[in-house]
DNA sequence: TTGTTAGTTAGCAAGACTTGCAAATTAGGT
DNA sequence: ACCTAATTTGCAAGTCTTGCTAACTAACAA
């Protein structure tokens, strides 16, 4: 996504207005690598705005998905999950805390699907599920184990 | 996904009952590579069986999946996508008509997300967009090209 | 065959997420 | 300050899926 600087000027020459609720949306998404749904976006929007609508953000999250400023992703959550980062990249996700992580794959471009007669490829998207690092640390912490460990005490 | 009649076994050694509906649902996924949805198979089943629900359909299809003869697949459309296939596959989507295809892809398995730190992946899974050989072959029927030529007659 | 009962089904209500609509509001130019 | 088209709101409605429960039935035993 481009800067919400970047994002007021190109709407503006769209002949679209540049209202505060859009500008709001706009910084909370800069740099934001949660992957938050338009709910999560509407909580925080709403305590630096009280009164900003969820339809308002909805409605603002497709424009900038229809410009190419947003990448939707659905991970069959019950909920679409709104990235920024438009680079080519793909996601982690862990199955244990739900957090979707940007990450890079090397080699992903070049895959190709083997038996699909003549599909004309014009996008790969690679999911990886698993458990990230924060939830691999915190079970090794309360591994039965280490937890009589501790109880000896 | 197992034969019909080895789910039929695997059901009773579940102390699980035989009914007509699963019955039928099992034979309608057997060999299925439509990807349907629920709402799909329902449309079959009730030509078969008037009167089978909406509800015992989605019923069935979440045991199957909960059994893992199911793999569920969302591609943020409004409704979920079942399949049997439950091989080291993935997906090639036809963004004209809509179409699923089961492709293997090589070296899918040994990909890695490069920054997520010490993610521990236990499933890969890529979904290729693009167009599939039918709808290209179908737009270059109709090209205005073609169409010219056509025309001229 | 009949009886028993735990597992299933059907139907509707409701929940989660998203969009349509229309009235009220407002940004941006005159 | 005024106009007007764009935008925001709030609510209703749509789509997909699940919860609930009364009625039903497969499976088993006598």
């Amino acid at each position: 996504m481009h800067s919400p600087a970047e994002l007021a000027t190109q709407f503006r020459s769209m002949g679209r207005k540049l209202t505060p609720q859009r500008q709001l949306i706009f910084s909370l998404l800069h740099n934001n690598e949660t992957h938050p749904t338009a709910e999560n976006l509407y909580g925080i929007a709403s305590a630096q705005m009280p009164g900003i609508s969820l339809r308002t953000v909805y409605q603002t999250l497709n424009e900038l998905a229809e410009m190419g400023e947003l990448q939707l992703i659905d991970l069959g959550e019950g909920g679409m999950r709104f990235d920024p980062n438009i680079d080519d990249h793909h996601h982690a996700v862990c199955s244990v805390c739900g957090k979707i992580r940007d990450v890079h794959v090397k080699g992903a471009s070049s895959l190709k699907p083997n038996d699909a007669g003549d599909f004309m490829v014009s996008d790969v998207g690679v999911v990886f599920r698993g458990k990230c690092s924060d939830c691999e640390s915190r079970a090794v912490k309360r591994s039965p184990v280490l937890q009589a460990k501790v109880s000896k005490k």
